[in-house]
DNA sequence: AATGAATGAGACTTCATTCAT
DNA sequence: GATGAATGAAGTCTCATTCAT
């Protein structure tokens, strides 16, 4: 009845998604083998499938498992702005800061393997394979509507689409500062790992500069247009 | 050299590359087998081992081919800039256009590959395959070191440190606006895919907003530090 | 008794049964799975297991059910005839009416599945597997044992080879004319399905037909040089 | 260069086709693995999907080998009596002699696998595998149609029908003679595997007595009644 | 220069079965 | 009486690579 008597140790199921998440950051999930992940876990090779199905279900749940709680705490930081602006439109460094902050701060947790995944997440969004893609899609739908709408509201004198496009610029600058360092010894050999709580300043107010730039001149001019049209 | 003695059209090897380049993009290196190359590229299969030497080579040489026209274009615009500048610092925005613009350029080349090429280039930078990282990394080192060096050049109050990580954030979003649509549609699902070309201005004020941006406090304090301790 | 306390109604072994009879139809031993199976009967998977002992038995089981009431069947047959007859040997019409009358109206019965059982049969007897037919074999013993006798009886001018011949050639009928449809339309596709209760007279009088055809001749050139011998 | 020097003695594809024969007649399909074939056939594993693709197509061309010779034989056969005929109708015997006359002189043939085939093709003939099914229909399609046609011409005063199933009946007497001892065993443990050349004479009296049997006498009446309605 | 055949290693998945509860 | 979890064995198929021609 005890812990010691239990044959897998106290989860099986939690001993696979952790080796999975683990070994996919490192080899991708190709390379990635039923027998690495299950040799890791010490677990037996069918211990997979049964519990998942199949390998693709339990890429699908590593995920799940920590994007649900990534996005509850990304939209629990932008309800708790909104609740202190009374109403207001929020400023766009709260609602960035809301979003990548909480990024940030699950890359930071070294503890119980956020860093682990965040890392491995800057790296999926540029998947190829097709039903990740998706998955991750569906996953992200609703946040990202939400953060979106605060977005136009927060900066009404932009176009939609050029917020849009800049926002993408944005995820794409975190996650290459995510994915870290080794794509910057990729440029810099001698590259210190130095300390990743450092990380949040930096990265802020480079996404800061970027979405409030100046817009390029032919947007402003194709708005006046559009505007003298109206 | 007719068509009846020759039986693989005018060059074998550069349908192989051609094909791999195309099926990395869309499936990635792992998920890319040997006969799904030689298959499109209407090859035998072991033409592929007999041109390349095996799989890993291939898929060196797919970024070589490349990278080494890329690269001398990046040096060629930067050099050009210096030439002009006859001997005084750039500035930043000439040094980020130089790097970024032969990219984006080199992206919207639908007709030779180019923009094909850009962005598996983009996906790669993440790519968990070691021996790929490494030899991204030398094929790197020269240019960047180019650029990094002109850039420190130009800013002269900035610390390095931090002129290379927004280098790297940067990187992260240009990659990512190329990867382009496929990851924006992941955010939404509506986006159209609209003229490539001006992507190039948005991408450039986001990325010289971004590299301007006032240095976060923290920064600006620690090298208050070091100027009084030395 | 109620529904909410007995779990898996009312018996799980016979739910366990009928599913097993009908996917062996369908798919075959080998092709049926124990998944299957415990799916179908909407069952824990260790229940065939834990009613049964394995796989193997549960196959024997699904037959012992059906053939002890099908050779009790066609032994109670034969054995009225044999009390109407008074002793007197019976008519050859007679026996074969007793053995195969009783297949075809199992055979007739959809609603308790002897109509599926009997499609089973037909196909097992030609089954592979070594350990169903050492069963088969043990259930049938008697019954054709006695059903010879009574052949050999009826019929004492045929030698007793040539008649177990011909009862071999009339079980292969039989199975084909009751795993039906599905073969005949293998060779004819638009085949109707029509009333089940005519296979009867047709397949007897085939029977019947070829159980009297005229001896070929070389049986008969050496029965009379054994009567010669003798 | 010779036969010595060669890897895999003279034909790597014969070896494969052979072993799979006679270890899908022993065990079925299912029950046979790839590797029970490949090493039988003292063959790479992966042999088998190099030449046929998969394990299903290795079993379609395990027949079709056969299957293409047997039907054009049996076409063979039915022409050269039509061409004796001179245009008249044929005997039913000669009809079924033809049909089944090929079929049991290729099971008589124990030195290039005939026997093993037909065995296997007899119990094929019940298979539960759909595919198999679905394409035996297609290998028998047309010599069905031209033996119908034949039987239709000779027995002008029998329903299409009734000659339907008797053929249905006549092929499975034929199944199970050759599938043969291993069934008869089954009734008779002591049964003496005799001359197989005896065989043809004692099926050919049995089938052309089954065939000419009278019809019951509802198809009697009922064609009786369809004379009179018209 | 190019290829058809072959191969050893390893991929994912499913199997029937067992066992503690 | 019944079950959720787990397992060792085996399944089919695909992989990159090699080699004689």
């Amino acid at each position: 009845m005890s812990e010691a008597t239990a044959k897998q140790g106290p989860d099986t199921r939690a001993r696979i998604l952790n080796a999975a998440e683990s070994l996919f950051m490192t080899h991708g999930f190709e390379a990635t083998s039923m027998r690495m992940i299950t040799g890791q876990a010490e677990v037996n090779l069918a211990a997979v499938n049964y519990h998942f199905g199949s390998k693709d279900a339990l890429i699908q749940e590593v995920f799940r498992r920590r994007l649900t709680e990534l996005n509850r705490d990304r939209l629990g930081a932008l309800e708790a702005e909104e609740a202190l602006a009374n109403g207001a439109p929020l400023k766009p460094s709260k609602i960035v800061a809301a979003f990548f902050g909480v990024s940030l701060k699950m890359a930071a947790d070294t503890e119980h393997g956020g860093a682990t995944f965040m890392r491995l997440l800057g790296r999926t969004y540029t998947e190829p394979n097709e039903f990740v893609r998706q998955f991750l899609a569906e996953e992200y739908a609703e946040v990202v509507q939400r953060f979106m709408s605060a977005l136009y509201r927060a900066l009404p004198d932009v176009p939609r689409e050029e917020i849009l496009w800049r926002f993408h610029f944005m995820m794409g600058a975190m996650s290459y500062a995510i994915a870290g360092t080794d794509a910057l010894q990729l440029f810099a050999g001698d590259f210190d790992d130095e300390d990743p709580t450092r990380l949040m300043p930096r990265l802020m107010s480079f996404l800061l500069g970027g979405l409030r730039a100046p817009l390029p001149e032919e947007v402003i001019e194709s708005r006046a247009i559009r505007r003298d049209a109206a």
